[in-house]
DNA sequence: AACAACTCAATTGTGTGCAATTTAGTTGGT
DNA sequence: ACCAACTAAATTGCACACAATTGAGTTGTT
């Protein structure tokens, strides 16, 4: 136990397992290990699995709009992005509009691959073992968390 | 919105904005950003402050019994207690008893390091917004997550 | 029209994270 | 005692993730 001290006043021990943010690290790295195995046939990792499905849902967007969905700036996405059209699954090009932007558009693969990839969100949620009403609850404190999160390191 | 199967018979539609894993995996790197301001001063990254909190509540452990606590494997903690060793926060050594296995220990600056970080969980725990009450049970779904994803990636 | 301030992507550098393999050491069965 | 099976760490290779910087393009103000 390590002793560690709640705002001003509150000294407790606490052990590495009882910190709630350890849960949520590794409940992500868990998923990630599901995503891995189900995704594997479609030869796609799990941010690229992100990606896709915004392309799949929205069609053509640009960098910008995929990182504000997804939370993830340009560093994590120029990359992924180039390996998604390596890979034959999207195509980019400057938005006429404004040369500053780059438009990401699935290309008839990648819109073929959302066909065979409906059944994957099954799947994880299967995995998961949670009932639907305990996932919305899951899911309502996770953003709870988010926003809090994000207005503390604003 | 993109047309999804749950099991064999229902139909949806849903949106990457609406998968639960979605919002685990942005509550895990909105976490780590705050993690990365808190733990900026003491010269830590996340993962290496969950080592150093294993070694401030064990003392001596092997990098098995780090790995089985934290959930990583060597590929990750190898090149991480490298670079926790060059900043003389731990040493490493062969344990005697058995060739195979290393044991980390902090050293007297690690220690140290603990006495200086003892706020850290306060900070984190008042950045997230979450009642006591709300981040046990947050914590209770996830490990029963984390316990159901395991089993089904056995 | 000019230019500073801003915006968008890409790049660079560092640090995870994991699968797969390698190397060294241990153990159990014969 | 031997050797196969096992175990622990380290290494290799790949893919995020983000801070900081760079470069190209746009906008607003004067």
């Amino acid at each position: 136990m390590v002793t560690v001290k709640f705002g001003i006043i509150r000294i407790v021990k606490i052990s590495v397992e009882n910190l709630v943010c350890f849960d949520v690290h590794a409940a992500s790295r868990a998923l990630d290990t599901v995503y891995r195995r189900v995704l594997r046939e479609l030869g796609l990792t799990y941010p690229q699995y992100l990606v896709m499905m915004v392309l799949w849902e929205r069609g053509p967007v640009t960098v910008k709009e995929l990182g504000l969905t997804l939370r993830l700036d340009s560093g994590t996405l120029s990359p992924l992005l180039k390996r998604l059209e390596a890979a034959g699954l999207v195509g980019r090009e400057r938005d006429v509009s404004d040369e500053r932007s780059v438009l990401v558009r699935p290309t008839p693969e990648g819109v073929e691959l959302g066909e065979r990839a409906c059944d994957v969100p099954g799947q994880i949620f299967e995995a998961a073992g949670l009932a639907p009403s305990e996932a919305l609850d899951l899911q309502r404190t996770l953003r709870r968390v988010i926003a809090s999160l994000d207005e503390s390191s604003r």
